[in-house]
DNA sequence: CTTGTGTTGGACTCGGTGTTCAATAATCGA
DNA sequence: TCGATTATTGAACACCGAGTCCAACACAAG
């Protein structure tokens, strides 16, 4: 169950690692100055003090480079979340999100905010979606109302993060785990059927 | 009811009118086909039948374009919700919007479905929790919650409507409404302080 | 050191944007 | 109907960023 990395032929080109280490952080740096959309090729160079032509060597776009070093975050929420106890009436992966959110803050901001581009966002919520359908206890038997339990869940949950990090407001996560678990209840707890 | 147009002063040139409708037509046409992102200025005046110099003596950008066909739809929209008798425990807008999303169906899937661009979503994800927001009986009393609880709503709300606009099964607007309603319910009912 | 491989910058094509202008065409008002 | 006004047009232009290519170079590893 452990993520699984570019198997163990490791072994690479320290100015690989160097330029792709580069690269990254340029593109978090970046993303927390401008947003996504004001992201392009040269400036990440630029910022990364890395020849335009070396980009291409590595990723095709600047999509392409966000994907490669985020794939292992997503399985790592997954994975996390997994491993949570499932509680009845609550999402069990909350709380554990939102710590995470929370340390992470300036990342997330960048990642999903309100100047972050649609690429990302729609990934992160599709995410959440994603978590919600599985982590939902309730979710497993009636037909197509399951899947539009998850997206309004989702829903509700992503536009809340993005709120939450958009707002200078120092809500601590526990206050948002309280108020998502009482405005949840009624479309977690078990339904009138 | 009737939509506010740009008021009396009407007497606009012929051409400058059949200029615009085109316009807008083939940005609606272009959005079904292709998606907002896909669209470019120049495929927009092919459509049109227009000269590209033409296209930029009415507008600045594509964005342009469509905030300037669209500030009278959201008018439009938030003066049908603020006509809406106010219910107890739901938004009253709702049932008014969905039959109103269910109508135009092709027009919002491409206004907001999946291919649509973040630029389009996004200020139909505002106006929804703007919509929320001032159809919430609750809203006025707490402080930072009543925004998140805004934010909740809407952004549930949008994902669902998203969802139901991508899916191919045929519920019915009423079925969209029950459910919501349902699952909103402790989210708008009278909060335990 | 020598060899392989990663990096570099510059030049290039391509495509879309936004502007300008003089010629043309349509509209409006009388 | 006719003349003045105003919108439209297409071509030409500069600009910018994407993505490719290549020969020179630099560095890592054995």
């Amino acid at each position: 169950m452990t993520i699984r990395l570019p198997a163990s032929v490791e072994p690479v080109d320290r100015r690989i690692q160097r330029t792709r280490v580069a690269l990254r952080e340029a593109l978090m740096a970046l993303m927390v100055e401008r947003g996504w959309d004001a992201i392009d090729v040269q400036a990440l160079c630029e910022r990364a003090n890395v020849g335009r032509s070396t980009f291409y060597l590595h990723y095709s776009s600047k999509e392409d480079l966000l994907k490669s070093n985020f794939a292992g975050l997503r399985e790592a929420l997954v994975a996390q979340v997994a491993s949570e106890a499932t509680q009845p009436g609550q999402l069990a992966f909350l709380p554990g999100l939102l710590a995470h959110v929370h340390e992470a803050s300036d990342v997330f901001r960048a990642l999903v905010g309100r100047r972050s581009g649609h690429y990302v966002q729609d990934r992160f919520r599709e995410l959440l979606i994603e978590l919600v359908k599985q982590g939902s206890p309730s979710s497993a038997s009636r037909g197509w109302q399951s899947g539009a339990q998850a997206h309004f869940l989702g829903g509700a949950l992503f536009e809340i993060l993005v709120w939450w990090l958009g707002s200078n407001r120092p809500q601590k996560p526990k206050d948002i785990e309280v108020l998502f678990n009482q405005w949840s209840r009624s479309a977690l707890g078990t339904m009138p059927v």
